[in-house]
DNA sequence: CTCTCGATGCACT
DNA sequence: GTGCATCGAGAGA
């Protein structure tokens, strides 16, 4: 599995979101390897969205969104959650690609110890699941994706013609207006409370 | 199936 | 002190 390229990262943040889908988001745990196909993601800004943690200056937190493309920037969240996100920019001084959800392709015997469930049916669906299913946390924080190690994400030989959609974006209150959220339909459920906003 | 609600710890005001 | 880029249990339908 090759990772994908700096240069791919290093382009408008809502282009580098639609075509993370479809990707392989890759975790080699000493040779122990899981993969998950990205079938959901979310683009964050910087002074131009209010919902990002770059909207307002660089802080010891968000520092990797203003740093190199193609970057883990990780943060933690409500307490016990930590969510992975890929830097991506071209012309703004940050950017980040939110990983909201992966299927399981490989190692997913592992995903479901880590999870700590026998469901295998929603290992991945959401930021803070999949970080947990691949024990992702903030040690990775900054790590290269562009090169094959612990954390990378790869090219995938599946060209399938997928069905992209795309919605304002989860579980945030300013910057709803930007449809910055972009999934795989076929593989998500969309509740009703999102079909109303 | 849908919806509500509390846990939880840290960055930032 | 306030507010989260969340999750899962539990109740109701």
């Amino acid at each position: 599995m090759e990772p994908l390229s700096k240069q791919f990262y290093c382009r408008n943040t809502t282009d580098v979101a639609k075509e993370l889908l479809g990707k392989l988001l890759v975790r080699d745990l000493q040779g122990k390897v899981m993969v998950g196909k990205i079938v959901e993601t979310e683009a964050y800004g910087a002074h131009n969205d209010p919902a990002s943690h770059a909207y307002r200056r660089k802080t010891d937190r968000n520092a990797v969104m203003f740093g190199e493309q193609g970057h883990a920037y990780i943060y933690f969240t409500y307490g016990n959650h930590f969510c992975l996100n890929a830097t991506a920019r071209d012309s703004l001084p940050a950017g980040a690609v939110l990983i909201r959800a992966i299927e399981p392709t490989e190692g997913i015997e592992q995903m479901l110890r880590n999870r700590e469930t026998s469901v295998s049916t929603n290992i991945g669906s959401g930021p803070g699941k999949l970080t947990r299913a691949m024990k992702i946390t903030m040690e990775q924080n900054s790590a290269d994706l562009c090169t094959a190690g612990e954390l990378y994400i790869a090219g995938s030989n599946d060209q399938r013609n997928y069905k992209i959609r795309r919605s304002s974006r989860i579980g945030i209150v300013r910057g709803v207006d930007k449809a910055w959220r972009f999934f795989i339909s076929e593989n998500l459920h969309v509740s009703k409370k999102l079909k109303s906003k």
